[in-house]
DNA sequence: ATCCCGAGGG
DNA sequence: CCCTCTGGAT
């Protein structure tokens, strides 16, 4: 699609009310890292009622480094690779502290340099906590980009960096929200519902799909 | 049964 | 590129 139909698409969906999730949630740079990293194969409202306690127990970097694996591990034991984020959550914080102050660093290469942040997780990060002109690509991202032909890419990467160059830069930080809800709740892997899709009328995947009888 | 809002490792 | 780690939703 042409950069107009592009931006088009993006204001559509950047303009629309969505309701708070995750990366909203989660306000300061801290405690949306490590909600993220909790994230990976699980849903919000698993995490989400996880952390209250998570964070009341430990709050800062320096906290989380002293609480350890063995003192976070019961407060998510409900989401999904648990045993793993424990760990990595621990080991991150324990990094934060000795080498950046205790402050989660404004820095791609030492975002991806902590235990379980990979380059989508440093992405969300920039983009919500920091404000960085970065798009974060899921799964469910990517197939959005490809399926609706806003940013198509053989690789996370390259859809990544169609995001970026086609949404107008004051509207990344809510395009960025907003695909991820659009992606997860309308663009589905499975029964797209193109039907009550905001964008329809600016992507190519629209009447490709038939609504349900 | 099967699929995931990932990352790390072989 | 493939696999594994896990729990929850469908």
């Amino acid at each position: 699609m042409s950069r107009d139909q592009a931006a088009a698409f993006l204001r559509t969906l950047a303009t629309a009310n969505p309701k708070p999730e995750t990366e909203l949630l989660y306000r300061d740079p801290f405690s949306l890292l490590v909600a993220v990293v909790l994230s990976a194969q699980t849903t919000d409202a698993a995490v989400n009622k996880c952390t209250p306690s998570l964070f009341a127990a430990a709050p800062t970097p320096a906290a989380m480094a002293a609480l350890g694996a063995e003192g976070i591990g019961p407060h998510i034991r409900r989401i999904g690779l648990w045993q793993g984020k424990a760990r990595n959550v621990a080991a991150l914080a324990s990094l934060l502290v000795e080498q950046h102050g205790g402050e989660v660093p404004r820095d791609r290469a030492a975002l991806e340099a902590l235990p379980g942040v990979g380059r989508k997780t440093a992405n969300v990060v920039l983009n919500v906590a920091f404000g960085e002109n970065t798009m974060a690509v899921d799964t469910h991202i990517f197939r959005l980009g490809n399926r609706t032909g806003l940013a198509p890419g053989k690789t996370p990467r390259t859809v990544e960096d169609g995001l970026v160059k086609r949404c107008p830069p004051e509207l990344l930080r809510d395009a960025h929200h907003w695909l991820i809800l659009h992606g997860r709740y309308v663009c589905k892997a499975r029964l797209p519902a193109c039907w009550r899709c905001i964008a329809a009328t600016h992507c190519n995947y629209r009447d490709k799909v038939v609504p349900p009888a």
